[in-house]
DNA sequence: GTGGTCTAGACCACC
DNA sequence: GTGGTCTAGACCACG
């Protein structure tokens, strides 16, 4: 399903939420799709089933997923303009990284170029999973 | 001077480093200018002086100052196009911060209108510096 | 494993940095085997644990090796034409040591001598890992 | 005369140290000749005497210059082959540089060209001042 | 007075 | 068990 870098000096439980939380922005993990089995899951990427949980746990609490017990882990249907609250720490960490990009010499142009192509990225994404 | 939070997740030294990354990035703290000592700070901040001591050589590893046995630490003048690694980096946590923030509603306008403002600060912090 | 000299004037973890980089590059540490943990290497060397963290971190800053949190600190495979800023100091290293070699008396053959003896010592460093 | 970096990390009376040390090796100050006087050379360096004397003394007692009191400190004409103790330094640093250099990619052609680049300096060097 | 090193010992996060 | 952070307090090197 994915990758983890097992070198990285990132947990792993935090690489995990990363990607699932990539899968489900990129629309990969669909709304009220059920997300593979703690155990299924550790046992595909031979992991800890702890370190899933506490994956699960944090996506859950940061509302991308819900959880039903003894049935499983679901993604939560998004609702725009819910989350104002991590929105604001979304623009204050753009903030930090746009000026620090600008200190390295990054023109606008580039970080704009940037931005489209994550935009293009995006509807590739869609126009793919829907097709 | 500044905050910190005690009881974050994030090291102390690490939310330091950001913090005094942020000032010289902004041209708060100028080139070769000296910062406060780590005694002096340590006690400021009622934080121990190793504590402040790792950010310093965190931030000089990061080319950002340069510590002077018996003199103390200063602001490292700026090297355009010097360091491709940070600037790897910071567009990769560009690109994720890019799509999150899609995910989460804003359009590409908004990002770049905050981009705008950034730079805007930026040429005010220069021409204030340079007048 | 090794020896460090307690009273000379080079810091503690750098000498362990050094011989612990020459074990790297003469590949007695394998690329991604595990190095000693830090108790570990603390209590045989008798010495404080935090100077061997000092230590691995400076080596993982340098690139030479990984640290993951619960499991170890590792050699980092290396990347091919990477570090060309190491590259430059090494470059001006040697410039300085020439020009002290020969003033001390040493002819270029002997120089060339020397380097070829370490070339021919990583052949058979390799062919023997190979093997 | 020549310059010093005060933002090194390298205490300036090492700095001096290594540059009286090329002078001397690259015969711009020859056998015998006298170096400035302590406080002359403070005085043009804007630099602590003290610093001065450091370096002076470190100078002294590996060999490279003499000193008479009440006169000043002279240059120590070279005798070949003397230091046999400073030569295995210098041996065994040019083998870990060797070593390292390799395992950073570079050729033994391209270490070999440094070689001749500084051989070839050095020539240029006593041409030029005897000239 | 400056940064830098080192120790002893505590506590946390991760797996 | 692993690495990582932090404190308290001592001592050194530098200018």
């Amino acid at each position: 399903m994915f990758e983890l870098d097992l070198r990285s000096r990132k947990p792993i439980y935090e690489q995990l939420v990363e990607k699932l939380k990539q899968l489900i922005i990129h629309d990969v993990l669909k709304a009220d799709e059920k997300l593979p089995s703690v155990r299924d899951l550790a046992q595909q990427l031979t992991i800890n089933p702890n370190t899933i949980q506490k994956a699960y746990r944090e996506l859950e609490s940061q509302g991308y997923i819900y959880s039903v017990k003894g049935r499983g882990s679901f993604v939560h249907p998004v609702e725009k303009d819910a989350n104002e609250e991590e929105l604001k720490k979304v623009r204050e960490e753009l903030k930090k990284l746009f000026s620090e990009a600008i200190y390295l010499g990054m023109t606008a142009e580039e970080i704009h170029a940037l931005l489209y192509e994550v935009e293009r990225g995006k509807e590739d994404d869609s126009s793919t999973a829907t097709s």
